[in-house]
RNA sequence: GCCUCCGUGGUCUAGCGGUUAGGACACCGCCCUCUCAAGGCGGCAACACGGGUUCGAGUCCCGUCGGAGGUACCA
């Protein structure tokens, strides 16, 4: 390998990135990089009916959060500038032209109704649909005359009916298809625009693209491109096709889901860092048993014979695992500084202690869109069920309870300063001397103050959090609560 | 329908003719423990099916079945 490699990602500006589509661009990117190549981004935004506003920038924006970065495309510029298609509009008609002085392509005036009509009555009959090269046979001079009273026009590719088209693709082998079966594609659209078919060819030459990385959609009409390199004279380059990113076994990963944009998920807590990593595992490994990289460490460790062929469901499980493991890598500061605004969204205002609170929380949460439920009885006591106080494990019963919580009130009562040391080493030693098991204290007392079957960190922490008023206050209104029960049950 | 591709536990995967089929997530159990989590230990669970080839097949060939993609003036 002695030419520079030059890959490209071409994303449509449709709306947000699809994961799907983050994937390939990551490939992509740690292929190029692997290889000391030129990454190129270029926005493929020929359908003008699709084009959402804003959508471009969401590309920059997301690739860059991503850590993958292109050396050439539309805000930096480069040598094959413009890298939007749009702006190259111009330069596509040409080739379409030498296509057709060649026989390559030809003139198409079938109207998309005509076209339409036509299809569904090759269905009806069960027949696969295929242009059936109509206007390939037109006289010259219709031709001529058609074009100059401005009849609308496309321009299609002439694809033989004999012989087999194939090629090589670096991950899925050797493919070939029997020309017969290709279809005259449409290259010109009546809007003098390109179709994505023809404007791949066309930059991808252009921009001297060596290995085109893209999803498996395109496989089976990559022999149609080669055709029209060849009819070109230009070099076909390698391919690299990749399979697709699924929800569950019968639907890619869809729009419609909610889940499927990289946005979706930052938005509900997930690191960027970890949904790379686990981005990175989805269709692709290592050789090796390695789970944790660092974008460097891909780049280091990324090699095509580690891309797997068939589709692979995306587990949101896994990448969760991820993003709690990477949480916990988080320093410090830096957890505090992301989990402060998910804090606020339960209990602003209620003069918690942040810090120590994220002390707690840092190996306790998965996706910081977690952290509100977890963390609201701290500021404000919730309803529970009685029955949570009872714990088997802990031996608090029945008979326990009270005494365990008039106990633990008494050993709080004159405690000062409220430290976590003091807590602890009071109710410990007022448990030993009880003679009782610590669980049968502090189990119920913690119920008590936090009203939660589990919480992030125990009836100590807990109690330091709340403060010594608050735990008080919350202890009592337990104890007398417990008291009306009995009342109520023994008059 | 036709064309192309794919097929190892629930999920992601290792395997590239000889393995007790390995790892990770999830799940279950135990330990640790003031709950939960983390951690430690253990467990459940896979070569889609049928034919070949071979001394020997998850690995090679053929077929069946299952799934995906394509079949647009969308990309």
């Amino acid at each position: 390998m002695n030419t520079t490699i030059r890959t490209r990602f071409a994303p449509s500006p449709t709306g947000f990135l699809h994961l799907g589509s983050l994937r390939t661009a990551l490939y992509c990117f740690l292929f190029t990089r692997k290889h000391n190549g030129t990454f190129i981004l270029r926005i493929e935004d020929t359908d003008q009916e699709r084009q959402v506003p804003g959508a471009t920038e969401v590309i920059y924006d997301t690739l860059r959060d991503c850590g993958i970065h292109w050396d050439e495309g539309p805000d930096v510029g480069g040598p094959a500038a413009p890298y939007i298609q749009s702006e190259r509009k111009d330069s596509y008609l040409p080739y379409a032209r030498q296509l057709i002085e060649t026989g390559h392509a030809y003139y198409c005036f079938c109207t998309k109704e005509d076209l339409a009509l036509r299809r569904r009555q090759a269905e009806a009959h069960g027949e696969t649909w295929k242009y059936d090269k109509h206007c390939l046979r037109l006289p010259n001079e219709e031709i001529q005359a058609k074009l100059r009273a401005g009849t609308p026009y496309v321009i299609r590719q002439n694809t033989p009916v004999t012989g087999e088209s194939d090629f090589d693709d670096l991950v899925y082998g050797h493919i070939a298809a029997p020309n017969e079966t290709l279809d005259d594609m449409v290259l010109i659209k009546a809007d003098g625009m390109p179709t994505y078919n023809f404007a791949n060819v066309i930059d991808d030459n252009s921009m001297g693209i060596t290995h085109v990385i893209r999803g498996m959609e395109y496989l089976s009409s990559t022999p149609k491109y080669n055709l029209l390199y060849r009819a070109l004279g230009w070099e076909i380059p390698q391919y690299i096709h990749l399979p697709n990113v699924m929800r569950d076994n019968q639907h890619k990963l869809s729009k419609r889901d909610g889940d499927a944009y990289y946005s979706d998920f930052i938005q509900k807590g997930y690191l960027t860092e970890a949904l790379i990593n686990y981005l990175a595992l989805v269709g692709w490994n290592p050789g090796n048993e390695r789970e944790f990289f660092t974008m460097e460490e891909l780049i280091e460790a990324f090699s095509v014979s580690g891309l797997s062929k068939s589709p692979a469901i995306f587990d949101l499980n896994k990448l969760t695992w991820f993003n709690a493991e990477y949480i916990r890598r988080l320093p410090f500061e830096d957890y505090l500084s992301r989990a402060t605004p998910w804090f606020d969204q339960a209990l602003l205002g209620k003069g918690i202690d942040y810090r120590r609170l994220a002390e707690l929380m840092q190996g306790r949460t998965e996706v910081f869109n977690r952290i509100p439920d977890m963390v609201r009885f701290l500021g404000k006591m919730p309803d529970f069920d009685k029955e949570l106080y009872l714990n088997k494990k802990q031996k608090s019963t029945q008979d326990s309870l009270m005494p365990s919580l008039k106990l633990a009130r008494d050993i709080l009562i004159p405690l000062s300063p409220w430290t976590e040391d003091k807590i602890h080493d009071a109710l410990m030693a007022g448990i030993k001397e009880a003679g009782l098991k610590n669980g049968t204290v502090l189990w119920p007392l913690r119920v008590a103050i936090s009203g939660q079957a589990s919480t992030p960190g125990g009836a100590i922490e807990i109690a330091w959090l709340l403060g010594k008023d608050e735990t008080l206050l919350r202890l009592n209104a337990a104890i007398e609560d417990l008291e009306k029960q009995e009342e109520r049950k023994n008059p």
